[in-house]
DNA sequence: GTCTATATTATGATAGAC
DNA sequence: GTCTATCATAATATAGAC
């Protein structure tokens, strides 16, 4: 890709990281075009020349973070491979709260979206969720059982995370902190172990 | 209060009802008041008649399901006092369960909300959540953990209600089931007595 | 590749008839 | 108490200059 500021980050890279921040603090419908061209630090006419329109930059945002949880899986799977001991399922935990504490709008995404049927929502399952459900390590390979370990898990890992102003108000505690980070992850991983 | 219609629940009940779920499906920016008024079978002039602004209507909305919560929690302590039994706790459990499978709405707005500082979030915090986490029975005393505890039981407990569309086409299942539920509530007491 | 200007539509809120 | 009609604004998307 061809660039006129080459000091700069890909203008189009740019647009999808201001989008994601965007939509993750918003919502589709709340995150303006404006307001993304605003953060990018560019004219709103930049988001249809490349993007067409909201939608396909609220696809491009959405990979963003999905293509980060493949590496952080990937760097589990690679490291703690099958083993299952209690060591194991902490490193696994530590990795797991880490990437929510970093990347919380992937469960808002899963939130905002899972509301509802949309042509949104089928998209993301299908395009990302789905690869990501079927290779997670830990949790029951039993269909059923696995679908109730995805949910319990993925919820009390990173709704914390998720909510975090609301959990700053509310318990004082910033959910961001390393010292948090830590201890979500090790109550997390005894509660699990238990299992 | 008078109404015209005694045949039919006061109108600004089924507005408060027809707000609740169109903020819950599409959030506060999506829903928009024309089409509360249509699924309330009214006219929008009166969202405003009744309740001023749409930010006075969505407050009334969340008020309505923190209510439910609360008649959820005082049913809850008066069935199981201070019992700690294995069979409390999955006593418990499927009251929680059962309630955020009834009530998917309340952990929809807190991500909404949570996401970031705003007046709506403090209202929410201030006049509903405090008072329901400080009174929560069941987890620790400890402010710290009790922090911890309070998000990992809400996000395992809710997750796969509030995403209830996403784990349908995720995994085939229809959280709202009997039989799910059942079995989320039993598959979470064992985690939770586990701790 | 980036910008300005604008067409079009949808929104929340208001005014006023009945 | 309920409705119709409309205002003012903000939204997405488009056209076209540079």
């Amino acid at each position: 890709m061809s660039q006129r500021n080459p000091d700069e980050v890909d203008t189009r890279q740019r647009i999808a990281r201001a989008a994601l921040g965007a939509f993750a603090d918003r919502g589709f419908d709340g995150a303006s075009t404006r307001e993304i061209a605003r953060r990018a630090g560019v004219n709103q006419g930049l988001i249809t020349y490349y993007f067409r329109n909201k939608e396909t930059l609220w696809r491009e945002a959405v990979t963003l973070v999905f293509d980060d949880a493949r590496v952080m899986l990937d760097g589990m799977r690679s490291r703690i491979g099958p083993d299952t001991s209690a060591q194991a399922v902490r490193d696994a935990m530590r990795t797991l709260v880490g990437f929510f504490a970093q990347r919380p709008e992937i469960v808002r995404f899963m939130v905002e979206e899972g509301k509802r049927p949309s042509a949104r929502l089928s998209w993301l399952v299908d395009t990302h969720l789905a690869g990501i459900y079927e290779t997670l390590p830990f949790i029951s390979t039993d269909p059923v059982r696995r679908a109730h370990e995805f949910y319990m898990l993925t919820g009390a890992a990173a709704l914390i995370f998720a909510t975090q102003h609301e959990c700053a108000r509310l318990t004082g505690m910033q959910a961001g902190d390393g010292a948090v980070i830590e201890r979500h992850a090790d109550l997390l991983a005894e509660w699990f172990a238990a299992r």
